[in-house]
DNA sequence: CTGTTAGCGCGTTCAA
DNA sequence: TTGAACGCGCTAACAG
C-alpha cells in the first residue's frame, strides 16, 4: 500500500505539504499543488482514512441504531427508507456510520453498550423505533455520553435532538379527511402500543378533530399488530362510521375484517407504506418521507456532536391515497 | 479518552505489557495480569479498535453491498434478514462492517469504486443481488482486488465464493409439489427477468419436471413484477391447470387477476416473504434462510480474505405452505 | 509558502 | 517474563 511519504518523496516535497494539498488547505502555490496531485496520480496513491482519523482525533463515527420489532416484519420498508437516508447523506459528508440491529445488543447492559461504542469510537447515536421499555436505550440518553438523535419520540435534551413529523396534527389531519369525505359521525379509533411515544400524540390528535367535530370516539390498542386490528373491527366497526387505524397495517387488517363482514366503512391509515396497495382497495393514509427525516437525521447529530443543543425538529408531512394502481405502475 | 499509556502508569508497568494482557499473549504472569485488569477496570479503560488496527495493519474491512431494486420494495424484508445475518455474524466475529447501497454507487466507475473501498480499508466485498448489467461490480469481480462473496450469483474465481439454494432443484421441488396435489398437466410457468441469473436455473428446473412427469409448459417472463405477472396470468391462465411463479411478489400479482378472472388455479411462488400472507390464499412457496445465507456469507468472505480459493457455496431450502393465518399471529 | 517535529493509541520486535 | 523503542499513516502546530 503506497502511503502518504512515498508520495512526498516522488514529488520531492515534504510529508506535510502533501497533506495540506490532500486537505485543501490554503497557502500552497499552484505549483507544488500540481506536482504533488501529479504523483499522487502516478503512484495511485489512495489515503488511509483510518490512519487520518486516528491522527486527527476527529474519530465521531455514527450509530444507527434499529430497533426491529418482531412483529411488524412487513414494514421493513421503512426501516430500508431510514437506512438509505442515513447511508447516502453520510457519504455525502464524508461521515463514518455503523450499522446496529438493537438485537445485537440484547443482554448487555448500559455500561457494555457504553464500552462498545466507544471502543468503536462512536459519538453520535441514530436512534430509530425507540420504545420506551429498552432500559438500555433510555438510561444512554439519561447518561449523555454520545450526541443522540431520537426518530420518533420526544426525547430532547443538551446531548439529544427529537425528529418526527407531527403526529398529532398530521393523525388529526388524515382523519379530518377520511371523515369529511363520507360525513362520518361515530368513529372507531383503532390506536397504537399503550406505552409507544407517538400513540399518545395521536390520540390526542382525534380528540381534537372528535371536539371539533363534534363527533363520538371508541378507541381501542391495536398494538400495531394486524391481527388485534382486525379482531377489534370485527368486534366494533358495525357500530361505526369509520375506522381510523394509528397505522397502515392495522388499517390493512381492519380492512380485512370488513370485506369479511361484508360492511363498508371508510377505515384510513398512517406510514404510506407500499404493502398498503397490496390490500386492493383505497384508503387514505399519512405519507412520511422517511428518506428525508433520516437524512436530516444524520446532519443533526453531526451538529450536536460538534457541540450544538439537542432540539426538537418537526417535518413535514402530507396525506395520499393510495390504491392498487399506485403502486405496482 | 483514557489510553493504554494511562493504564501502564498506573499498574505500575510497561504499555507493551498491557497490551500483551489485552491480546492474551502467552508469557504473562498471572500476577501481573491481575494487576493490569485491575488498573483496567479502575480506569475504566476502553481500547481503541481503530488506532489498533492502524497499528496491527490488520484492517480488512468488509462492505456489505446491497443492490436494491426500485420496483420490488415490498420485499425489503429479504434484504433486511440478509443483512441482520451478516450484521449480527461480523459482531460475532469482530469483523468491521460497511453498509453500502449500490445507489451510494451511481456514476462512479470501477476505478473510483476500487479507490473509494480501499481508502475505507475494504478488502472484503460481499455483494447481495447482483444484476449482469452491472458492469461497473463485474468489473470488480474480474479484477480480483478484493476478496469477494456474491449471493444468488453463480460466480467463482480465485477470490470469489458463491453462495445460494440451489435454485435449480428448490424450484423443481416446489412446482412438483403443487403440481402432484393437484393432479396438473398443462403449466403455466412465470419466469423472472430475462438477465437474471437465478431465472436460467429455475427454468432448468422446470424443464426436469415437466420431462419427468410429461407435462406440458408455456413459459413467459414476469420480471419479478407483479404487474407483469398479473397481466400473463389474466392472458394465460384460463388455459392451463396451475401457475408456478419464480418470485412470491409475482405470485400475488397472478393470485390475484385469479380472483379478478373469477376462476381457481394453484399457484406457488418462491421467496417465503411474509407479505405472501396478505393475499389471504394459501399458496406453497419456497423458504430461503436468508438470515442464514448471509451469516455464512460473512464466514465465507473472511475466509477467502485470510488467502482461501473461491468456492460454491449450496445452502438448503424448505417448502413452505404460508397462509393469513401464518402471518398475523 | 514549505519543511521539521511531535504525537494519535496501539502492536511488535528485540534486548535485558 | 518484562520493557524500551520503533513504526503504522497521517494531522497539526511551529519554525523557517
Amino acid at each position: 500500500m503506497v502511503s502518504i511519504k512515498e508520495v512526498a518523496r516522488h514529488a520531492g516535497v515534504a510529508i506535510s505539504t502533501v497533506s495540506k494539498v490532500l486537505n485543501g488547505y490554503p497557502n500552497i502555490s499552484e505549483d507544488t499543488r500540481e506536482k504533488v496531485q501529479q504523483a499522487i496520480k502516478e503512484l495511485n496513491y489512495i489515503p488511509n482514512s483510518i490512519a487520518a482519523a486516528l491522527s486527527s482525533k476527529q474519530f465521531g463515527r455514527v450509530a444507527l441504531v434499529l430497533n426491529l420489532e418482531r412483529q411488524t416484519q412487513a414494514i421493513d420498508q421503512i426501516f430500508m427508507q431510514y437506512l438509505a437516508g442515513a447511508l447516502d447523506t453520510a457519504r455525502h459528508r464524508n461521515i463514518e456510520v455503523v450499522t446496529i440491529f438493537t438485537t445485537m445488543l440484547e443482554g448487555m447492559s448500559a455500561e457494555e453498550v457504553t464500552r462498545y461504542f466507544m471502543s468503536q469510537s462512536i459519538s453520535g447515536v441514530i436512534i430509530y423505533g425507540l420504545s420506551k421499555e429498552d432500559k438500555v436505550m433510555q438510561q444512554l440518553l439519561k447518561e449523555q455520553n454520545f450526541a443522540f438523535v431520537v426518530v420518533d419520540a420526544p426525547i430532547v435534551n443538551a446531548r439529544t435532538s427529537s425528529i418526527s413529523i407531527d403526529h398529532e396534527q398530521a393523525q388529526y389531519d388524515v382523519a379530518k379527511k377520511t371523515i369529511l369525505d363520507d360525513k362520518c359521525k361515530q368513529v372507531l379509533y383503532i390506536a397504537g402500543r399503550k406505552d409507544g411515544y407517538v400513540t399518545e400524540q395521536r390520540i390526542r390528535g382525534m380528540k381534537r378533530l372528535v371536539e371539533e367535530l363534534k363527533l363520538t370516539m371508541m378507541v381501542r390498542h391495536g398494538d400495531f399488530s394486524e391481527l388485534a386490528a382486525r379482531n377489534i373491527a370485527l368486534e366494533y366497526a358495525e357500530d361505526t362510521d369509520v375506522v381510523v387505524c394509528a397505522s397502515d397495517l392495522m388499517a390493512i387488517g381492519a380492512m380485512n375484517a370488513l370485506i369479511d363482514m361484508d360492511i363498508f366503512r371508510p377505515v384510513c391509515g398512517f406510514d404510506g407504506i407500499t404493502l398498503m396497495g397490496y390490500v386492493g382497495k383505497q384508503m387514505n393514509t399519512i405519507r412520511q418521507d422517511f428518506y428525508g427525516i433520516s437524512s436530516r437525521a444524520v446532519e443533526e447529530i453531526q451538529r450536536i456532536m460538534n457541540g450544538g443543543d439537542g432540539q426538537q425538529i418537526v417535518m413535514p408531512h402530507s396525506i395520499v391515497k393510495m390504491y392498487y394502481q399506485d403502486i405496482i405502475c
